[in-house]
DNA sequence: TGTATAGTTAGCAATATGGCTAAGCATGAT
DNA sequence: ATCATGCTTAGCCATATTGCTAACTATACA
């Protein structure tokens, strides 16, 4: 049933700005430093940070220091709670489609009579 | 290219709440007054009533007054710009991985002589 | 040793978000 | 005409978010 996923609520926010959705294009591409990340961007690095920090917050991204330099690769795994909550609002709204077809169904055969 | 979609961050903002998740769940049912869709959530009108206009401007849900009552009824093709985005991140990601493929295999081929 | 590089932390400011109460308006029922 | 119902608006408060600068740490290189 769903009741409460914090995680979902992580995974949507994280995803809810352009910069961070660029970082993770970024990345989807392959593993990069912190400083590749920020590159395009045009912010400063405590802002790219940050926002790193919601994306792992969310699992998206995971982050290792190998010496001085920070890498980070994405997780697509970590956008599994999102498509299935998709799925399931698909399903809840075709299963309604459906007893809608019933119910137009029965009223036709209502008129038959 | 797909450089700075602000739908997108509506949409995504929008169900990173998870009352409204909640309210969206319901509408997918089918269609309600707004009272109803506040019934479950314990939360007052006017709090309820915001987080509809965010659902509103997001394109997830339309409504109309019929009456005094306002009936909402949720809008399953506004989804899609994000289904859009991920498919997209989906088919960079694979990309990836078949370079890394390729990578491989010439590293093998590489060792065999 | 000294210097450049790559992150990191602390803390500020502006704005957005999410909840509320109180008061208002429009419609349906009596 | 009156009253209940269903929504709406205005405005308050606390917290979160998003950007910044300045100052700091830690590693690599000469």
């Amino acid at each position: 049933m769903a009741k409460h996923d914090p995680q979902l609520d992580l995974l949507f926010h994280a995803l809810s700005d352009p910069t961070r959705r660029m970082m993770l294009n970024r990345l989807a591409k392959g593993p990069a430093p912190v400083t590749e990340l920020a590159g395009p961007s045009g912010f400063k690095l405590p802002t790219i940070l940050r926002h790193l920090s919601v994306l792992e917050e969310a699992g998206l991204v995971a982050t290792q220091k190998d010496g001085r330099v920070r890498s980070c690769a994405f997780q697509p795994a970590a956008l599994r709670p999102m498509t299935e909550w998709l799925d399931e609002q698909r399903k809840v709204w075709e299963a309604r489609l459906d007893r809608l077809d019933d119910y137009v169904m029965n009223l036709m055969k209502e008129r038959e009579k």
